[in-house]
DNA sequence: ATATTTCCATAGGAAAGCTATATAGTTTTC
DNA sequence: GAAAACTATATAGCTTTCCTATGGAAATAT
C-alpha cells in the first residue's frame, strides 16, 4: 500500500488527491450531514467543535471555518441566543470579541455528535479491520491537509 | 502510527473517526470549494464527477450524491441547459431518464478541478512527504467509508 | 488630531436544498 | 385485460444557508 504510493511523483500524488480525495471528503460531509438533523446545523457543528479547543474571535472562527466573517456573526448570535456560546469583549483589544463555548454548548455538541456515531459504528463496524485501520489514520493526514488550506485563507 | 492505532478498539476508533475525520472532510470540502468560484457549483462537479464513471438514473445520482432528487432533477436540468449533461430515456423502462456526461462537461469538470489544483499543490508541495503519503494512503479509505455510508442510504 | 485600518454588526439578496404534490409509465391484482 | 398500486421524474413553494455591501466603533499610524 506504501510502496504503490512511493512510485508515484508528487504531481501525481496531488492529481489523485484533486481527483478522489477532496470529492470523497464533500460527499462524506454532505451524506452525514442527512442523518444529523436536530437543534444543531452542520456549520454550527463545526464552529462548536472549533471552540471546543478554546475562545476564538469572530473573524478568527470565519477563517477556519471557511464562512464569510458577517455568516460567522450571525451564526454566533444564534448560537448565543440558545445559550451555546458566550460572547466577551477581549480585555486586549476592545474592537474584539471572543467567542467561547459554554457547558450547555458542549452539551449541544456532544448530542450533534451522537446522531450519527451509531451511523458510523454500524457501518465501520461491517468494514474489514484493515480498512479501519486505514481510516484511523487517515484522520490525521486529513488534518493536516485542512491545516495547510486553512494557512493561507487569504488568498 | 499504524502501531498506536493498532492498539486501539472499535469503538475509541469509531469514535476518532465521529470526533475527528467527519469534521475534517465537512471543512476541507468547505474551505475548497471557497477556492472554487466559477460556472459550477459544489454540488454540480460531485455530479459531474459521479457521471464521469458512466451514465446514471436521477434517483440513483440524487441517492449518490445524498441530496433529495427534486433537488437533483432541477440540477441536472440546468446542466442540461449548459451542455454539461444529456438526458436520455431508458429503453428499458419509460419512467427513467437516464443522465450521461457530455464532452463538454467533462471540460467544465477539468476547469473545476483546475481551480483548487493549483492551490492544493502549493500545500501539499510544502507538506513533508510522509504526510503527502499519508494522505494518498487516505483517499481509498475515505472512499470506502463513503460507500459504506451510501449504502443505506434509505434510512 | 486626523486619517487609515481593523473588527464586528446589520441589511438585503442570491443560492441551494427540502417537502409536498403532480404526472407519466410500469407492475400487480383480480 | 382493466383497475389499482407502485415507481420514476418533474414542478411549486418555501426554508435555510451563505454571500456582498456597508456602517459604526475601536485601534493604529501619520
Amino acid at each position: 500500500m506504501v510502496s504503490a504510493a512511493a512510485t508515484r511523483s508528487r504531481a501525481e500524488r496531488v492529481e489523485h488527491i484533486v481527483r478522489d480525495l477532496v470529492p470523497s471528503a464533500s460527499q462524506l460531509s454532505r451524506l452525514i450531514s442527512g442523518h444529523a438533523r436536530g437543534e444543531i446545523s452542520r456549520s454550527e457543528g463545526g464552529i462548536l467543535r472549533t471552540l471546543s479547543d478554546g475562545p476564538r474571535r469572530v473573524t478568527e472562527l470565519a477563517e477556519l471555518e471557511g464562512l464569510a466573517q458577517p455568516t460567522t456573526t450571525v451564526l454566533i448570535k444564534e448560537l448565543e441566543r440558545r445559550g451555546c456560546v458566550e460572547r466577551s469583549r477581549d480585555p486586549e483589544d476592545g474592537r474584539a470579541v471572543l467567542v467561547s463555548l459554554t457547558p450547555e454548548g458542549a452539551g449541544a455538541l456532544e448530542r450533534y455528535r451522537a446522531q450519527y456515531r451509531a451511523l458510523l459504528r454500524e457501518r465501520i463496524g461491517a468494514m474489514p479491520e484493515d480498512q479501519v485501520e486505514a481510516l484511523e489514520n487517515a484522520v490525521g493526514a486529513l488534518e493536516a491537509l485542512v491545516a495547510a488550506v486553512r494557512k493561507g485563507a487569504g488568498q
